[in-house]
DNA sequence: TATCTTGTACAGTTTAAACTGTACGTAATT
DNA sequence: AATTACGTACAGTTTAAACTGTACAAGATA
């Protein structure tokens, strides 16, 4: 990490992805990218992928394909110095912001996308409706109908909670 | 599911396991556990590993230790019925609470576990501060340190807003 | 233009997770 | 007491994820 490293630092700084990674894995980030982003993230200076390869011990398609992840999660930028031809790259800044765009919006997302989808298939099991009583099926069929509408509910605190969460950040 | 069954609520059953498991998994939940949780969710009465094995189409094995995990997340729980010999288990009543309860709570209990773990580590830094100022890597020890710093903060934030979030269901 | 550098696509390998089948201990049934 | 039924431990297999090395395209350098 930089040039020059001491075992020490390098003994803490391990320590510290390591710690902090489990925070990260907890929230869907996948164990590699979470130990990229924490390199970068305790870096005082931007690194190149040569640099990451070489201190967290992978090849360096490994950091080339785990900086595009974290690069389309928004967590990494790419960042220019003029008279260096090699890509740096930075945690952004903010773990706040970060972690609040990467993961909570996206789970507020996707939980309105499930809600819907959901939706779609009541539409369906309402158009099915007929039949499951004449084949004497009518109480499983119901009672499916009830959970997916428990499911929508749910749904929607998952996504007003969430949304609170952004807000009460914001502030 | 149940003895007998039809091949379009099968479908829809299907449909729905698979939706909701997206935001079930989302949450950290394993795929394998999130179908077999939304299987029991879904049936109107409680199931043996038979009849969880041949609807979801897996061995009775793994059944039997997907009920377990569910079990120790306190997501599902078994049922006697007198007469019966086989075990029955069927999904905790209530989502909100076993979502609150098998992730929220563990999420605020691992960030405030994390953030002590980092508290840690940073007083062995601080013990090792005349080493890195001798050997001139004091920038990069300090810069750790703060960032340290942040995470610790980050943690708190974390902790108190989920607990927040289990607050505001309570009530 | 010819030569180096740098990032990444791709195929192949390693590693870990999910799953299965058999075999056995325990408890119910006869 | 003998037999059957049930759940799970364990070993082995399949499947998917993570990772690596080579090769190549694009851009910089000379």
């Amino acid at each position: 990490m930089d040039k020059t490293n001491h075992p020490k630092l390098e003994e803490f700084q391990t320590k510290t992805i390591h710690e902090f990674s489990k925070t990260l894995e907890m929230f869907g980030l996948a164990p590699g990218d979470a130990r990229l982003f924490i390199t970068l993230y305790i870096n005082p200076s931007p690194m190149t992928l040569d640099e990451m390869s070489e201190f967290l011990g992978k090849s360096k398609t490994s950091m080339s394909t785990g900086i595009r992840s974290l690069l389309d999660q928004g967590l990494v930028e790419r960042v220019w110095v003029k008279g260096v031809r090699k890509d740096l790259y930075q945690a952004n800044e903010e773990l706040y912001r970060s972690f609040l765009s990467s993961f909570i919006e996206n789970w507020v997302q996707a939980a309105n996308e499930h809600k819907n989808n959901i939706s779609h298939l009541q539409m369906d099991m309402r158009e099915s409706h007929r039949t499951f009583h004449k084949e004497n099926i009518a109480e499983q069929a119901n009672y499916l109908y009830e959970r997916t509408e428990e499911m929508k509910i749910f749904h929607e605190w998952i996504a007003e909670a969430f949304c609170n969460l952004i807000d009460s950040q914001k502030k």
